[in-house]
DNA sequence: TTCCAGGTGGCAT
DNA sequence: ATGCCACATGGA
């Protein structure tokens, strides 16, 4: 069955699932994309119009109407994209030049604990590999979730499992040193209880600070993926996470070379919608280079 | 072969 | 508090 959104503003698949945010997210040939969430298998096909590309229709193939709001919520769909590309285009013409090529990013709305043990293998890593290591923990220790387009779909597993691993047992995954990085954070997710990461997302219950704290005990969490579990797990739309990729976008386009400059020239500059525009130049930089 | 990838923990000052 | 550096793995 098909989930239909029609009217859906601002939108770009590409731009979406290869702006490094989430890992389970794959191009199929015919240009959409197939992925995992959560347990649910879709895959995601967008019809723009023909005066505007960047409008039109989403349909998600195996998702049904119950999901409806799963969905819209996942994708970000009620977020005004348009207006805060707009505010962030008055800032300056980098930022202005950064959007037009990732015009349609959508900050997506990922599970904390995915996106948690995402982020810990991202360290020090390239996104193909990071990839790989995602879906060898899945395939190996994740349950069946179904069969779609004739593959055998797996979750990801839960603390409970994780926990219960060696590193001698992770070591199928390849995650090298990172392996020991996920079973501490699995077993204290567990202890803690998925609630508790599941809270830092809660706005009202929460704050920056006190999330970003609690993310920062974990073992492999510093404050670069700190940042990204916060922008892309946990409604933290000012985060602006910093990497090699960060570094060097500030520091050809803005002349900025340290992290503390970076870091309060962000704030300065895009305030609230750091995270926003931390995403437009990332996908600006890495195309730059060569890397998409 | 060496360098690099969405960095961090551990240790020495 | 700050500055190094090792760390697994595989692609260029």
């Amino acid at each position: 069955m098909e989930l239909v959104f029609e009217n859906t503003a601002d939108f770009q698949l590409t731009h979406i699932f290869d702006c490094g945010q989430c890992f389970r997210w794959n191009k199929e040939p015919d240009g959409s994309y197939t992925g995992v969430v959560m347990d649910k298998v879709v895959n995601a096909a967008f019809f723009p119009d023909e005066q505007d590309m960047y409008h039109g229709t989403l349909v998600l193939d195996n998702a049904c109407e119950e999901d409806r709001f799963f969905w819209k919520d996942y994708f970000d769909l009620d977020r005004n994209y348009g207006a805060i590309q707009k505010a962030l285009g008055q800032k300056d013409k980098v930022i202005r030049e950064a959007m037009e090529q990732g015009k349609g990013i959508r900050i997506l709305r990922q599970d904390p604990w995915e996106t948690l043990i995402s982020f810990i293998i991202s360290q020090n890593n390239n996104i193909p590999r990071i990839k790989r290591g995602i879906e060898s923990i899945c395939s190996n220790f994740g349950s069946p979730t179904g069969i779609y387009r004739e593959k055998e779909v797996y979750g990801v597993p839960g603390p409970e499992v994780l926990a219960r691993l060696s590193v001698e047992d992770l070591s199928v995954c390849k995650l090298g040193y990172r392996a020991k990085y996920i079973i501490h954070t699995a077993k204290k997710v567990l202890e803690d209880g998925r609630e508790k990461l599941n809270s830092m997302a809660n706005l009202e219950e929460t704050s920056f600070e006190e999330a970003f704290s609690y993310l920062s005990q974990f073992c492999g969490v510093g404050p670069k993926v700190a940042n990204c579990i916060l922008l892309f797990s946990m409604n933290r739309f000012s985060s602006f996470p910093v990497d090699v990729w960060m570094t060097r976008v500030m520091e050809e386009l803005y002349g900025l070379s340290d992290k503390e400059k970076i870091l309060s020239f962000v704030e300065e500059r895009f305030g609230e919608f750091g995270g926003i525009a931390q995403q437009y130049l990332f996908y600006y930089i890495r195309q730059r280079h060569g890397n998409l």
